[in-house]
RNA sequence: GGGACUGUGGGGUAGCUUGGUCCAUCCUUCGGGGUUCGGGACUCCGAGACGCCAGUUCAAAUCUGGCCAGUCCCA
């Protein structure tokens, strides 16, 4: 399994890396590194999936459909979207826990409005070995009603609060639409943070936590979206009121990443969960939840993404620097010993850095790491090992020297001015997401999300669905990427009374 | 839930209308050899498929029925 060497220099294992390129690079099991990229713009999906395809993420050859596998580069870039994510979560007090995957329907229909909203897409388990089982058992489709009779176990006391907790655990839905891999799965890779609080300004004080918890996870991917409060018709079933984080992608079409959701006192009381309260009083929790997906990961592609192929952020990039030695027939040894050389360097500076050691040419390579999203490209021939410095090359297309002698100081550099460059583009493009619409007319065939003046009304809030063919976001949490100064009257029913700006698009 | 369409090597396809010329075409992929290597190399050898079951027929990738899987549209 692992490599003497690549190519006959050397000796050991320079990076530990299996010798066998293709069961870790991205070599498409469909050739599709190959082909030409449909269009991203005028056939997004085509190119997303050609995209996830040629980047080698998934494989979507698993005969289940919405269930596919990870490959070991999907999963490095999933390992480091969950590091981001533990990392700032923890940060603002969470611990990690883990609940188990089966929930008894008893325990799963206790709050209605939960039920309701989840179970048309629930899996079952009906069987244990040959018997059917007294009480079916649900495939958590979320954690709600695993965690919280246990929950109200453990809170007792004010001095039991708050409880703040997370799990990143696989979830389960019977998606009945098409599944795509990351944005739409029927198994979920799934973070959720709970919590319980001592009351409603504490619970709102936690999603305003959440919130800022994102903005750094957000940063991390070079996302740029907007926190927006669902329309009560929409919000997650059992909440109080549900932020989702949305980001635009396409034309005028929409991606939640996320979401965050005050439940007050919705499930505490179908579920016991109350504490003794300094002056002696029963009280019910307040609870939060804070949710996040593979999707992120989508995200990262859909936004990011180019002709060329996938781009990723340096936080998520299964490979932050690709090292490619340039053999020659001229060249004797010293590309690959000088590649070498930089590439344990960089490791051992703790840059995630693969030596590309295989037999293909240095074209084809460029070709592969570019559609595989690599940030950094190091070239490594003759010229190179001379002079002691690498030819760089950002996945922006921006070429510069770093010398080895300081190597890992100017790398940093380079990987951190690529994080900037890949949030200014991100941010540009968003901007341009968003435009006002006067009327209900200026809806219809619209290219981007439209911000639109709205009276909170669902009557009102409906006929702009109607219209956009897609849904009312809800109403911006954060100020908008664009001017928009204040809203006029509701642009469907016209009336000037509390009127605020909404946003609709067609949700992907 | 209703309707339409589609299933051919690991991926993408040709062949299907009009059954035989198909032990199935081409590209890619995969294994091996040689020459190569500064933006997708070339060459030689080799591997790999008609979704499943039944039927019609001298003969089925091709026609019929059922099943399974998938895609799209409507509710």
């Amino acid at each position: 399994m692992f490599a003497q060497d690549h190519n006959g220099l050397g000796a050991g294992r320079p990076l530990g890396v299996p010798r066998r390129t293709r069961y870790y690079v991205p070599a498409s099991p469909s050739g599709g590194a190959m082909a030409e990229l449909p269009d991203k713009r005028t056939a997004f999906m085509d190119w997303y999936l050609a995209v996830v395809d040629g980047a080698n993420l998934t494989d979507k050859r698993y005969p289940v459909k919405g269930m596919n596998v990870w490959t070991a580069y999907g999963f490095r870039a999933r390992r480091n979207l969950d590091t981001v994510l533990i990392r700032e979560i923890e940060a603002t007090g969470s611990e990690a826990v883990e609940f188990p995957t089966l929930i008894p329907a008893t325990e799963f229909a206790k709050e209605k409005e939960h039920i309701k909203g989840f179970d048309a897409q629930v899996y079952w388990v009906t069987k244990g070995g040959l018997s059917e089982l007294d009480v079916p058992l649900v495939l958590r489709p979320t954690s709600e009603t695993a965690m919280y009779p246990i929950f109200a176990l453990w809170v007792r006391s004010h001095r039991d609060l708050p409880l703040n907790v997370y799990q990143i655990v696989n979830t389960f839905r019977y998606e009945t639409k098409t599944t795509r891999p990351f944005l739409r799965v029927r198994e979920i890779h799934f973070f959720e943070e709970h919590t319980c609080q001592a009351n409603e300004a504490h619970a709102t004080a936690r999603v305003e936590s959440n919130r800022g918890a994102f903005r750094k996870m957000a940063e991390a991917f070079a996302l740029p979206y907007l926190p927006i409060r669902r329309p009560e018709w929409d919000k997650f079933p059992g909440a109080f009121y549900t932020v989702a984080l949305d980001i635009p992608v396409g034309e005028a079409r929409t991606l939640q990443i996320g979401s965050i959701h005050h439940y007050r006192e919705n499930f505490s009381r179908p579920y016991g969960i109350q504490y003794e309260a300094a002056d002696g009083a029963q009280q019910f929790v307040h609870q939060t939840t804070f949710g996040l997906s593979e999707r992120l990961l989508g995200a990262i592609l859909a936004v990011h993404g180019d002709q060329k192929g996938a781009v990723f952020p340096t936080a998520i990039a299964p490979y932050q620097v690709v090292v490619v030695p340039i053999p020659g027939t001229d060249a004797g040894d010293g590309p690959l010993r000088a590649a070498t050389e930089i590439a344990e360097r960089l490791r051992r500076h703790g840059v995630r850095v693969h030596l590309d050691g295989g037999d293909e040419r240095p074209g084809a390579k460029y070709y592969r790491w570019e559609m595989a999203g690599a940030p950094l490209r190091l070239e490594v021939g003759r010229r190179e090992a001379e002079s002691r410095s690498a030819t760089a090359a950002d996945r922006l297309g921006r070429k510069s020297k770093v010398s080895f002698d300081h190597l890992e100081h100017e790398v940093g550099e380079r990987l951190a001015e690529f994080d900037r460059a890949l949030l200014e583009r991100a941010r540009s493009a968003f901007a341009s997401s968003f435009s006002v619409a006067r009327s209900v007319d200026q809806l219809v065939g619209s290219t981007t999300v439209r911000v639109i003046s709205w009276c909170g009304s669902e009557e009102c809030g409906h006929r702009i669905e109607t219209a956009i063919d897609g849904a009312l976001l809800g109403t911006p949490e954060e100020p908008l990427p664009i001017p928009v100064g204040e809203p006029g009257p509701c642009a469907v029913c016209g009336t000037a009374e509390s009127t605020r700006w909404a946003l609709a698009g067609r949700p992907l």
